[in-house]
DNA sequence: CTGTTAGCGCTTTCAA
DNA sequence: TTGAAAGCGCTAACAG
């Protein structure tokens, strides 16, 4: 293992120099010094330290991702914006997976606060479990009064900067839209009882069709994931329209009404949220509610990068598309 | 910062001892003791400062992944199997995406190599450039010559543990299996010129027509993703049948083909290569070689992880998959 | 501009 | 078992 004093001896220059010279540092170097120290590093094929570097510093180049599961391609949109703004600023990333176990979301929250990394970003929706929630503040709490800097993208529920989907708002427009092409009928793929964003659309959906003096939808819950649309799609009958409360579920719903024999758009419209790139695709497109998806996560990073007083709260609104899956009701 | 001392003179014992209950430790500390010492820890809120750790250790706690692109969902699939090999060795997992720039991936060898991470690996095709892959090379080589160890899934190029999928196995068997359906009349979607994994597939496939004593198909190049399908298909006609050889170009194949008119697989058929899971909902479903993908990320992990002598490659088969996006010739 | 030196927080012999 | 103390490799005053 070469060490920095090993290039040092083999420059003939003290420690001291060959570290500004190799690591940022603002001193200047004389550019004979400078010369002789970079030959010597790359003679001996010396390497940074990072974990002394980091000790020596006290802070390190590393930022931590929390996220739910990177083979949805919801999260892996998110992780992709903040990896960008990471590679900007020479930061690494550190990405664990929680498999939506909010545990392990408190316990990564841990391990990083140990990695001593610069910023956590946590993305994906808050539980509706109090008592976890609570658990998770206490050690975000820990980690910031150490100095670390958190963000999330979810609701704002953890008093860190947040970028929030404006997930009611967006699920209204929808529903308004639905019932500007004549549909009265609904059914909604509502995912998990406790998962906030899933509660959030539903209810921002269903107040919506309240305030048109439609009927109440039927609620189905389920799996966030393409099964719980799936399965969920099994139960729906009587209705001319099914909201998935995302796009993957949505994609579960018509497979589910394939298998069934059951055509979409024409027996039933079905409509996600999220408006997931790698699935625009499909067929029939999906209607959905367009989420700046890698924009979020890049402005989360940033967010939890910029030093601020206060914690900052980004709304982010929904766009509705409107596509193949739904059809205008004559 | 709450710092081991502090909790060693809070619980009055001496610095070892705290770490010897605190910090995995094999040597065994006097119940009282302990007790003392995780009451105080707890108190205090003490977190382990893992640079110091990584730094009195020599060997940290961290696996390096790289990636070409997260939300592509092959890399995701991927990384979902090795992060959850991590997870059960309590590894986290850094990880960079190079944006299929071959150059970022020597960088991000050189910062994890700085990181002193336990393992690195690569995941994803080599490139043709020769260049490109001694430097690659170098780069691998001076980090485990101090300690590291390498594994990579895609070509054995880099005298590392490997992965490999079988390629060229696959794409034959394909061939003749589409063959087998009647087709004479073939186009690849051949992805770029300099990618390894495309060669091979497109290889594979050209051999087995040969050998059928088929004519040759048409090769069409074009980028690896979802527009490089696309905009290749916009250049196919005269076949029956259509080969791109990853499963988001065969998306993007089948988006041109509609947008053209052209209806698949009535006027011709499609098929693709790797089985992405997200994309199995696909209408009509698509014709594929499946490939284990969150197997092969987890295997490699798990090659690096484990000290040999010898460079390992671990060949993977892919299983022909038919389904409604190619048809029976009659 | 360059060098000396005191840590950064933890692990790990070595003694007791 | 427990404790004392010597580093791990690097940074950042401070002095020159």
């Amino acid at each position: 293992m070469v060490t920095l004093e090993d290039v040092a001896r083999h420059a003939g220059v003290s420690l001291a120099t060959a570290s500004r010279v190799l690591n940022g540092s603002t001193r200047q170097v004389g550019a004979s010094l400078r010369a002789k120290v970079e030959l010597a590093a790359a003679q001996l094929g010396y390497r940074t330290n990072v974990a002394a570097q980091t000790l020596a510093r006290g802070a390190s180049n590393v930022v931590g991702l929390v996220v739910h599961d990177l083979t949805d391609p919801y999260f892996a949109a998110l992780a992709d914006g903040a990896m960008r703004v990471a590679e900007n600023q020479e930061l690494m990333v550190m990405v664990g997976t929680t498999h939506r176990d909010p545990q392990r979301e408190i316990a990564y929250v841990s391990t990083l606060n140990a990695q001593r990394v610069r910023a956590v970003l946590l993305a994906g929706s808050r539980t509706a479990d109090q008592e976890v929630t609570r658990r998770l503040r206490e050690e975000l709490d820990r980690y910031r009064e150490s100095g670390g800097r958190v963000a999330c993208v979810g609701q704002d529920l953890l008093g860190v900067d947040t970028v929030a989907p404006a997930n009611r708002e967006g699920a209204a427009a929808l529903a308004r839209a639905l019932a500007r092409l004549g549909h009265r009928g609904f059914a909604i793929l509502a995912g998990p009882e406790g998962l906030l964003t899933a509660r959030d659309r539903v209810a921002g959906f269903t107040a919506a069709l309240d305030e048109l003096g439609l009927p109440a939808p039927l609620v189905l819950h389920g799996s966030f994931d393409r099964d719980g649309g799936y399965q969920a799609a099994t139960r729906v009958s009587g209705v001319t329209c099914v909201f998935a409360v995302n796009d993957v579920m949505a994609v579960g719903a018509l497979a589910a009404f394939r298998d069934r024999g059951i055509r979409v758009p024409e027996d039933v419209s079905v409509a996600g949220f999220d408006d997931i790139p790698t699935l625009r695709d499909l067929v029939p497109a999906l209607t959905t509610v367009r989420l700046p998806l890698a924009r979020m996560g890049a402005r989360a990073l940033e967010l939890a990068l910029d030093v601020a007083e206060e914690a900052r709260v980004v709304s982010v609104a929904g766009e509705v598309v409107l596509r193949e899956s739904t059809r205008a009701l004559d």
